[in-house]
DNA sequence: TTTATATTCAACCGCATGGTTGATCAATCG
DNA sequence: CGATTGATCAACCATGCGGTTGAATATAAA
C-alpha cells in the first residue's frame, strides 16, 4: 500500500499510468514524452513494477509494459474512508437541527 | 497533488488521517499510538498540513488538528482514471465476441 | 514564581530518491 | 558480419526523508 501511494507521488509516474491506461507500450515509449534520460524513466517504470501497478513482458529487445489496475482500485477504495467523515459531519448537523440543545463536546 | 500522494505514502500519516476522520485531536493525541518520538510525529503532521489534508488551530498550548477532506476527494477522483481502462477492456472483449475477425493492433 | 505540559526548532545521521554519465547486453537491421 | 537500437546496470551526486537528541518556546497548573 505504501509503495502504491509512493509510486503515485511523482508526476512522471502518474503520466506513465495514464498512458498505459489507453494501451500497453514499451519503456522507450513511456520515456519519450518526459524531459529526462531513458535510464531515469526506466527507474520510474521499475518503481511502478515494484508497486504492482505495471507488469512487464520482454518481447525481443523491447520491454512491453501494461497496466495492472488492481492496486489502483484498492488504493482508491482505501481513500474512501474519508466519506465516513462526511457522513458523520452530516449526522452532527442533523442533530443540531433536530434538537436545539447546546452542542456537546465544545471544550474550549 | 504530488504532495497529497506523498503524504499518503506513509502508514503513520494514514493512521493520523483515519484518526482525524472520527474527530479532531491534538498533535500529542495523534502521536500517542505511534512508536516514534513526539518530534517525529510533529513532522508527520506538518507533512499532512503541507499537503492541505490537515488544518491546525492553536488553542492555548495545544495544537488542534482537523481533517480537510477535499484533497482526499480529488486524489480519489484522479485515481478513478483507471476505470477508463476497465471499460476499454470490456469493449475489446465485446468486440471479440461480436465479430470473429482477428483482433487489430496485435503488432507482434 | 516555580514546575510541568504541549509543542516546535535546530542540528545531526543513515538511507532512499531522482537524476546523471558511461559501459554493457541482447536483438534487429544492412 | 558490423552497426544500431532498446533497454539495463553500476557508480556517482545532490537532495530530501524519517528518525533521533537536546534545547527553546509558550501555556497551564501548583
Amino acid at each position: 500500500m505504501d509503495t502504491v501511494f509512493h509510486a503515485l507521488a511523482h508526476e512522471a509516474r502518474r503520466g506513465m499510468l495514464r498512458r498505459l491506461a489507453s494501451g500497453e507500450c514499451t519503456v522507450g515509449e513511456l520515456a519519450e514524452p518526459l524531459t529526462m534520460s531513458l535510464e531515469a524513466a526506466s527507474k520510474h517504470v521499475k518503481v511502478l513494477e515494484r508497486a504492482g501497478l505495471v507488469h512487464r513482458t520482454v518481447d525481443g529487445r523491447r520491454h512491453v509494459c501494461r497496466l495492472e489496475p488492481d492496486p489502483l482500485a484498492s488504493a482508491s477504495a482505501w481513500l474512501h474512508f474519508y466519506e465516513q467523515f462526511w457522513n458523520q459531519r452530516l449526522d452532527t448537523l442533523e442533530d443540531l437541527f433536530q434538537s436545539r440543545r447546546p452542542r456537546k463536546g465544545n471544550k474550549r
